[in-house]
DNA sequence: CGGAATCCCTTAGGATACTG
DNA sequence: CAGTATCCTAAGGGATTCCG
């Protein structure tokens, strides 16, 4: 992460680079998932849809993903406390995106066994 | 990566996470971008064209995408050595599935400095 | 309930040197 | 030229504990 923000965009590379930054960490997709739709979801509630994760890392990717605009937090400030989790509408524009990928990845060719993709030629 | 891989999809999810996969490591996309249009380009022009990579890693992430079934290496029985790395037509098929993650990165509202996302509700 | 703080381990990845 | 091998550091991420 030595490089500089410059205003010029850079090559295509980077740009894609930059969003796929917005999706990295292990969870993140987990949680999206969960808030497509518009659904609205308290912390304990995702916590408990994904068990496999920590809360140090729920937390850590809902807090990456406000800054980026991706998801929205709403404070209800009541004893006890209750924090609810939605998408903002930038968030909900990721859906057809991860679709596209998604079949992109469903396309995927079935190996030959044993050749890899390696040609030899003499 | 101590999930199986089932017959049974899983959630969406999870197939996109897996679809990310392929992608993650912070130079694929930089050498993908090098190789599409059909390019054909051999290990040290790659890594000319991309300077901070070490050869570490430029070796290791052709490698896993050539497993992957992206990338495809062609070996010429020479010496010197010459070795020619392309993409798969499964590989070429990534770059609109691309575009449309870069598409809609772009379309990200400015942030409204100050208040993140969060929305406090007495 | 919804976090923050701390500790610790594992992994990604860089630098360098060597080889067919 | 196109790799391998080794070492080492930095970052990712889990478990646990504490707080408003």
């Amino acid at each position: 992460m030595s490089k500089s923000i410059h205003p010029v965009p850079g090559s295509a590379a980077d740009r894609v680079e930059q969003a796929l930054q917005f999706l990295e960490g292990r969870w993140k997709l987990l949680i999206l998932f969960r808030l497509f739709g518009g659904q609205v979801q308290r912390f304990s509630e995702l916590e408990r849809s994904i068990p496999a994760i920590s809360q140090k890392m729920l937390i850590q990717q809902l807090r990456q993903m406000e800054a980026d605009g991706i998801v929205r937090r709403i404070v209800h400030h009541q004893v006890p406390p209750k924090v609810e989790y939605s998408l903002t509408a930038w968030g909900q524009a990721l859906c057809p995106a991860l679709d596209a990928l998604l079949g992109w990845a469903e396309t995927r060719p079935a190996e030959k066994s044993g050749s890899a993709e390696t040609v030899e030629v003499s």
